[in-house]
RNA sequence: GGUGAGGUUCCCGAGCGGCCAAAGGGAACAGACUGUAAAUCUGUCGUCAACGACUUCGAAGGUUCGAAUCCUUCCCUCACCA
């Protein structure tokens, strides 16, 4: 993997970077849409490409209880598996230590999990998430990491990321033992809650572990957002200028917009697909609630400004009568659509960076979504 | 024509003397969703000058301190038999 800043914001830390790996070169500030099960929900492969993302997600706790690494070897890796031939970032499995914390239990060593689907036990290491995702054949692997719930005291926040740097120092010592860097990279993750000292010291000692990219973990998991921002402003200036940074988990435009001013490069959420089959679709005016009796006779496009497939061809009252009736075509309409305006709109804050009106840029997506 | 079952708040459907403005669904309306156990979840859902009052359970009478619930008559559905 290459990493290169390209133009910085003069008035903020917000800039321009290519990421590079062997399957494409990434543009960032870039959002990465999630293929969990190594799909996107709703949408084909072909969606992906036409919207033009270099980048998505899977993940490797999903991937690993189903269908299972020996298929995924058997099939040659995740990639030759969904036929899919850019860049692939994989999760570690360690936001599903916090989301089915019900399902398992951290020790020291690792994570005992119970499959969500069967119910059977599996024990994963800093080692073995990074050897599963080597059969995957990630481009970017991120580390074994423990992420924490909103609120928590300070004393277990301390505990998750002693943990969590623990497991990186193992991670990165069996990454540049056994892995082949040009090929897959391994990211570690920043924790500490909502402790700015913590973060800050989780940072520094993640640093020193000299991984090829950064992540910041365990934020927009309900806090509220002042804490949001205020973690983020203060983390950012203890991670390296020289290499990615990625806010995992996040999220909204205005999440994202406050991120990239501070100098984050990568996003990925699920916000965008999930609220799209909600009924919740972003538009160039703000959020529209697509089920709204407002929409009953409104036959405009969703969004004028928009010239996605969706907008070209369907008015607002067609797309709130599919949504109510049920129908399996507006989930693919309405996810399209909004995974169509998040790469827009990352394309037109990275120009705007890249020509020197950031600011610009930021006050007028603020607008919209205040 | 005969016999049986039944008519409940927008719809389906429970309730069968007081704890019933009436369970539970659905629909409708509004909201949430942030490294996906989510095409999920939450709230509202008779009227009003609304911690109280008023009008509802096919219709009209009646019994009772008190009825959606019991009795009488009527109207209407459905099933089977002729």
């Amino acid at each position: 993997m290459k990493f290169n800043v390209i133009k910085k914001d003069p008035g903020t830390a917000a800039r321009v970077c290519e990421l590079e790996t062997s399957r494409s070169t990434i543009k960032t500030p870039v959002f990465m849409p999630v293929a969990t099960r190594g799909a996107i929900r709703a949408l084909t492969l072909a969606d992906i490409e036409s919207i033009g993302f270099d980048i998505i997600l899977s993940n490797t706790y999903h991937i690993y209880m189903r269908p299972g690494t020996d298929v995924i070897s058997s099939a040659g890796g995740l990639h030759k598996f969904m036929n899919y031939k850019k860049s692939l970032l994989t999760d570690s499995g360690g936001f599903q230590v916090f989301s089915l914390s019900n399902l398992c239990k951290v020790r020291e060593d690792g994570v005992e999990f119970n499959s969500h689907l069967d119910g059977s036990k599996h024990f994963f290491t800093a080692e073995k998430v990074l050897d599963i995702q080597r059969v995957i054949g990630s481009d970017i692997m991120m580390v074994l990491d423990q992420c924490t719930d909103y609120p928590i005291e300070k004393q277990r926040a301390i505990a998750a990321m002693e943990r969590t740097i623990s497991w990186a120092e193992r991670s990165i010592a069996y990454y540049n033992d056994t892995f082949n860097k040009d090929v897959q990279a391994c990211f570690a993750i920043v924790q500490g809650s909502i402790f700015s000292d913590l973060r800050k010291e989780c940072a520094e000692r993640l640093v020193e572990l000299d991984f090829p990219g950064y992540a910041i973990g365990g934020l927009s998991v309900g806090e509220p957002k002042e804490i949001y921002r205020d973690i983020t402003e203060n983390l950012l200036p203890h991670m390296p200028e020289n290499k990615p940074r990625y806010m995992m988990g996040v999220g909204s435009p205005l999440e994202i917009l406050f991120a990239i001013r501070h100098g984050v490069d990568m996003f990925d959420c699920v916000m965008p697909t999930r609220i799209a089959r909600n009924g919740t679709l972003y538009t160039s005016a703000g959020r529209v609630n697509i089920k709204a009796a407002q929409y009953e006779k409104d036959f405009g496009p969703l969004d004028e400004n928009c010239d996605c497939y969706v907008c070209r061809n369907f008015s607002r009252a067609y797309l709130r009568h599919i949504f109510r009736a049920g129908e399996i075509a507006s989930l693919i309409y309405n996810t399209f659509h909004n995974l169509y305006f998040m790469k827009q709109f990352m394309d037109d804050i990275r120009q705007s960076i890249a020509d020197g009106r950031f600011g610009e840029i930021e006050t007028k997506w603020l607008r919209v979504f205040s």
